[in-house]
DNA sequence: ACAGCGATTTAATATATGTAAGGGTTTCGC
DNA sequence: GCGAAACCCTTACATATATTAAATCGCTGT
């Protein structure tokens, strides 16, 4: 849970400070976010059904969600996974009908921000503005990324990119303990994230384990050799946008 | 070529209104971009490569052109069509670093127009904005029903789906007679955008071609059933976002 | 402590798709 | 109009991943 001193919308400022640096009043109008009300969303329940009409902009707190898209016989697919501090849908709602819907892996707190809040947010604070753009668009490089991952690499090679990402993703927020976190996705999630079976994610990590790469167990994921899986997943930070910080991306910083 | 009376910005205007119904005064602020620099690529050549920094946003006027992405093992993956009256980096140069490349696949015409160009347009013109907003985000939705479409569907289904997209998408443009079109994509090309191999695409579009359902020869492609395809497919047109215009999907209307 | 259920693991078998290589055809530059 | 590429197509074979099913593990709640 995020104690720290910005409360509810503390992994947010954390988020958007990798791209933008926010002045003390910026911080402040983030944190009136928290006016928006508070909701509580079931584990493996969904947030917004494909079809709906949305009417506000969800911020997750705490837990993880995905965005996922189904097709009519039940096959299914994981497009994207949101972890606290992260816009569910920033500007989706403008299309009116979701063209996919959104999903609790964990129970889920988000605020239900209304769009007016957020406009008159922008509006006095540019940079915000700026680093919201910018979240997004870097939503959309993941996006791409995860189509190459899908498309053109092999399935041990998606599995061990998929958790690079997520492992550097959590990390930028503070919710890795030196090279380890709290990972919620079971494997039927991972397969539907990769597009490859259940049983095969079975077999992919342990060839994972076999290699010494990663410890997988009881909800939590340890790497074992960043570097060697990096390498493995073909691994280009670039698409992250992180650089312009001077970060570097090791597992132990 | 676009001999309208707009001139070299017509697909655009039909693009958009698609989305937004413009003023006269909102068609004469986008013909004025016509103003910005011409500029032609060779057809199978880089308009922009991964790591660039590119300091124009470019919108296509003629020919096709893609988004692609690649792996240092040379393996890639299209993540995207353009076509005429298509931005193709409409933010993206806001991330500084491109995450990927854009390449033309016939000898393309394109706008290079500078972002001060763009801002003052849609600052001036807020419906030009809200439609340049919408057209982005349709963008984002397609992508996401290509990681449905890689990840979840079959070599056939994916291709029939493609295809589907891709006659729409031009039909709306005014770019298909009837049932047919000019298609240039080359079977490699079809094989790097659905993540199969050029083999198995060529297997793929004979048993199409078997059931009766796409004619594709000489660089043209004729759809024979479109229901048959779509259904096929499982094309969902909602992912394009169409439809609060009444429009309906039919290859003959 | 146990029941029950979801999650993981294993195994056997099936199949879609990949790989490699050769021949045929269209396209395009000159 | 000719020649050389570039593209398309085919075949034979290899293999990664899917499918199905059933056995174990390990929570969660009683």
């Amino acid at each position: 849970m995020p104690d720290d001193s910005q409360g509810v919308v503390g992994d947010l400022i954390l988020n958007l400070e990798r791209y933008v640096r926010l002045s003390g009043d910026d911080r402040r109008a983030l944190t009136g976010l928290k006016a928006a009300p508070l909701v509580d969303a079931r584990a493996r329940g969904d947030i917004v059904r494909e079809g709906d009409n949305p009417t506000v902009v969800r911020l997750v707190v705490e837990g993880w969600a995905c965005r996922y898209k189904d097709l009519p016989d039940g096959r299914r697919q994981i497009v994207g996974f949101f972890i606290p501090g992260d816009f569910c849908d920033l500007n989706v709602y403008i299309l009116q009908a979701m063209d996919h819907s959104i999903g609790a892996i964990t129970p889920v707190k988000y605020l239900a921000i209304p769009p007016e809040m957020l406009e008159s947010l922008t509006e006095a604070r540019p940079r915000v503005a700026q680093a919201l753009l910018w979240h997004e668009l870097v939503n959309n490089s993941i996006q791409r990324e995860w189509l190459l991952n899908i498309g053109a690499r092999s399935a041990l090679e998606r599995m061990a990119h998929l958790l690079v990402e997520l492992f550097v993703r959590l990390r930028a927020i503070g919710k890795a303990e030196g090279n380890s976190c709290h990972f919620p996705l079971i494997q039927s999630d991972l397969a539907d994230a990769t597009g490859i079976t259940p049983v095969h994610v079975n077999r992919t990590l342990q060839e994972l384990r076999r290699e010494g790469l990663i410890e997988l167990r009881a909800k939590r994921l340890k790497i074992l050799d960043f570097e060697r899986l990096m390498r493995l997943a073909m691994f280009n930070p670039n698409y992250l946008h992180l650089d312009h910080e001077g970060r570097h991306l090791d597992a132990n910083d």
